[in-house]
DNA sequence: TATGAAAAGGGGTTGCT
DNA sequence: AGCAACCCCTTTTCATA
């Protein structure tokens, strides 16, 4: 049931999440500690999430600029005619680009906003000339570049539900 | 220096990023036995990008819909007048908000980009009147819902650079 | 069905070469 | 960088509620 935990969540449930979306490298021991829990308790507890897919994955967050990645775009997209086919072949080609981190289905003016990551402008605008814009239906994009980040986090507001 | 790794990085450590970035709860053993060093090594140098600030952090990912946070919106926001004191106002605001997990600041046609994630539609509704557009010099808002993800991951593009 | 205590096993961490 | 020892944490077992 989509919207619905699988199963209510408790204090130390809330805790556990909590804490391992903010750093994923604690110990069993150590969020026991913070949840009042024992730690056996715990490690069960997460096993459960993990199994009820609360939590997806464990994921290492890389500098983007560091690695030399510097040119970050968000793309509007707007697709032609909406035939039976036109979405699935747009979204399998999205899919195939490395460049495109991320791609949403919006509800308004738009079809798709994407997140797309390359090294620099040069690099943005051979994909976009040669890939984006060959993708057969698309319409017209509009991209804006991102200069700095005020605010970024894959934290979920946690805060908001409790 | 941005842009710039603060040391080369070689095949090892390049298997190393891929890896975590995708799964950080590998074992260095089992990462050591794909990059083809030893599990000693691999640990070093692991500690040597997390010291670098290359790896940034390691977190769990949560699943968004089965905690009951339905509404994902991105919001463009276009500011007034670019006072002094307008930028780092509406930014501090910003960082309090729980429910922005991402702001940008764009080039182009709006200031600043949103991802805005609430409960459902009628809490965002209330975020948005009694907090959002509460800010001073907020000139409009385009919010857009999110309806779909047809792709959505964490990971860097690491094979555009390598 | 969930818990805490404790044993067993594997991997992170360190010193040495 | 690799090897090996150590120590801590994960994982399992067991007893209890």
């Amino acid at each position: 049931m989509p919207g619905t935990a699988a199963y209510p969540l408790d204090s130390v449930d809330r805790t556990i999440l909590t804490l391992l979306q903010a750093d994923a490298s604690l110990s069993t021991a150590e969020i026991a500690a913070r949840a009042g829990a024992s730690q056996s308790s715990v490690w069960r507890r997460i096993e459960k999430l993990e199994a009820a897919g609360i939590i997806q994955r464990r994921v290492a967050i890389l500098d983007r600029k560091k690695l030399g990645l510097n040119m970050m775009v968000f793309a509007h997209v707007k697709l032609q005619a909406h035939g039976q086919r036109t979405l699935p072949a747009f979204e399998d080609a999205i899919r195939r680009f490395p460049e495109v981190v991320e791609c949403h289905t919006l509800l308004g003016e738009t079809d798709y906003l994407l997140r797309v990551i390359t090294r620099d402008t040069e690099s943005y605008e051979t994909f976009f000339r040669k890939h984006l814009s060959q993708v057969a239906s698309v319409q017209f994009t509009n991209s804006s570049m991102a200069i700095s980040e005020v605010k970024s986090t894959t934290e979920l507001p946690l805060s908001l539900l409790w």
